[in-house]
DNA sequence: CATCTCACG
DNA sequence: ACGTACGTGAGATGC
């Protein structure tokens, strides 16, 4: 959203390829001044550009790019629509899914067994480092050069490999027709209120200050609260808590998990908790929101990757607006600090128990389809099943209970886990979850079908055929369990993150003429700003989308519920 | 730069 | 006997 164009490196031929420098620039600057100039011998911008336009807004002609998103963004800049395009790191995506690094560095060194220039050797790294601007222009060519004949020879190969494999309809249908969308949402952005965010700091601010004295008091000492290694030392050492379990690098584990423990009987513990919530909504939320408000839209845009999550899963950075505070009360105020511009409204709409819907269709189990279908309470309804209480006879104990086991089974479930979020004995834990196999056998199959299928295959698959690889599925030892319920874990996951990518695909042209945009995506929910007088139509229109996204591909046993509300800010919304 | 911690679905 | 719930990103600390 604030990058210049500086040059552009094409290849039409292996082994070919050109730099066309642009605003690369030389001199100083200082905090105040812009000293630096334009450096001889390069091609004016504009005059660049309209040779170029005709050929990047010319769909009977394929454009290859690596990441084609940013390319997208910044060109939109200049009034370049880019049209009919290939991307190497969604076709390296789509072929290995379930890999960790889809960058070009990685795929040049994978299939090219070549180590490209590394961006470093020209602007360094850390607080020293120049803008690609700065670079002398012979650097450039090298560097940016190679960057095209690189992606070129990689398309290459991916092409071919695309028409052997299974995965072309993914490639075609989830992976690059969002490349345009999410490139409109991140330039859209979604407005926020500085003001709101500075009160909010300074209260936090506050209430920090005041917890400290507390702490401090109560330790007989002052000390870092921020360092979990000081915060040992005085919690075990100084005060001679009980527990205390040293890791593998000699620090005390202090964690929620075990603060919350040691509360049961100390208010110190309590007071940190206390303040290490305050200290987290402070330093990720209200200050470092305010850094990422663009100056030019006043919005906050965040960039979305599309190929970072193992499960096809987005991912969201710079800031990550995917992890926003909700489930407490000080917490979800920071969404009031998100806001709909005047006139308009914010709407959220969002999948209702998805990942649990897909498990009752992939694994078929009659009982939660069939609770899915009366529109039922489904963690009420597994209790009941589970420990033969009448639903009317729910309390909300049992019900809480269940709902964690429903959890587990998504992660794939194991007696430690269940037992360290219930906080219960394990072996009480473990007869929870051999109940409930015995009363859904069908879910105890789907795993065992599925950790199989990964042994022999090497992968797993979503429902769409998003082909999720599993590397480490016959390593033996202590990572076993790990590769086991990932195995168990990505194929759900996966298939919900197919259903919204589905239908943020087709948002574009349902609200086409419409006043609406759309902001955010945050897993199982899709926010949308909207002039006041249409919000009924937009949820209408996108519900309607998002509740049939599965289609044609994907007929599913189950219907898809979406939830929708509205707001002056996302709080209300949500 | 690794580690710990914690925010979300 | 050991050590684990699945998937992410970011800030602070401390080497």
């Amino acid at each position: 959203m604030l990058a210049e164009l500086v040059g552009v490196s094409l290849s039409v031929e292996i082994g070919l390829a050109c730099y066309i420098p642009i605003g690369h620039k030389e001199g100083q600057n200082d905090d105040l001044f812009e000293n630096s100039q334009l450096v001889e011998g390069q091609l004016d911008l504009e005059f660049v550009l309209e040779r170029l336009r005709p050929i990047l807004e010319d769909d009977s002609i394929l454009k290859i790019g690596q990441n084609m998103k940013y390319d997208a963004k910044v060109l939109d800049r200049y009034g370049v629509m880019i049209t009919a395009f290939d991307d190497t790191m969604l076709l390296s995506y789509a072929l290995h899914g379930g890999l960790h690094n889809h960058g070009m560095d990685t795929l040049s060194q994978r299939y090219l067994e070549h180590s490209p220039i590394a961006i470093k050797t020209l602007i360094g790294s850390g607080k020293s480092a120049i803008t690609f601007d700065k670079v002398k222009i012979d650097d450039a060519v090298a560097y940016a050069a190679e960057d095209a004949d690189i992606t070129l020879r990689l398309w290459k190969i991916f092409k071919q490999k695309l028409h052997l494999s299974r995965v072309t309809k993914v490639y075609e249908t989830l992976e690059r027709p969002l490349v345009s969308v999410l490139a409109q949402v991140e330039k859209n952005g979604i407005k926020v209120d500085r003001e709101t965010l500075s009160r909010m700091s300074n209260a936090f601010a506050q209430k920090m200050a005041s917890l400290e004295a507390e702490i401090y008091e109560m330790a007989g000492d002052t000390f870092n609260v921020g360092s979990p290694k000081q915060l040992g030392e005085i919690m075990f050492d100084k005060l001679g808590y009980e527990g205390g379990k040293k890791g593998k690098n000699g620090a005390y584990a202090t964690g929620a998990d075990i603060l919350e423990d040691l509360a049961t009987n100390h208010d110190f513990p309590k007071r940190v908790l206390d303040w290490r919530q305050l200290s987290k909504l402070k330093s990720t939320y209200t200050d470092a929101l305010q850094d990422h408000i663009n100056p030019n839209t006043g919005r906050v845009h965040t960039s979305y990757s599309i190929a970072g999550a193992v499960t096809g899963r987005l991912s969201s950075t710079e800031p990550n607006l995917q992890n926003i505070p909700v489930r407490t009360e000080d917490g979800r105020r920071i969404r009031e600090a998100f806001v709909a511009e005047s006139g308009n409204i914010l709407v959220s709409l969002d999948y209702s128990q998805i990942e649990l819907r897909i498990l009752a269709h992939i694994a078929q189990i009659d009982a939660l389809q069939q609770a899915f279908h009366d529109g039922l309470d489904i963690h009420a309804m597994t209790a009941s099943e589970m420990f033969n209480v009448p639903l009317d006879e729910m309390t909300s104990e049992i019900r809480r209970q269940a709902k964690a086991i429903n959890f587990g089974v998504i992660y794939g479930i194991s007696g430690f886990g269940l037992a360290r979020n219930l906080r219960i004995p394990r072996s009480e834990a473990q007869g929870f979850i051999d109940r409930y196999f015995e009363r859904f056998p069908g879910i105890k199959e789907y795993m065992d079908k599925t950790v199989k299928f990964s042994k022999e295959n090497n992968y797993v698959e979503t429902l769409f055929g998003r082909v999720i690889h599993t590397p480490e599925i016959n390593a033996k030892g202590p990572m076993a369990g790990f590769a086991k319920r990932a195995a168990i874990n990505a194929p759900i996951q996966g298939t919900a993150a197919d259903i919204i990518r589905r239908a943020m695909i087709r948002v574009p042209d349902a609200i086409k003429g419409m006043p609406a945009k759309m902001l955010l995506q945050v897993h199982d929910e899709l926010l949308f700003e909207v002039k006041e007088e249409d919000y009924e139509e937009l949820i209408a229109k996108v519900r309607s989308i998002m509740e049939t996204a599965s289609l044609p591909f994907l007929k599913m046993d189950i219907p898809l519920s979406v939830d929708a509300g509205r707001g002056l800010n996302w709080a209300e919304a949500h």
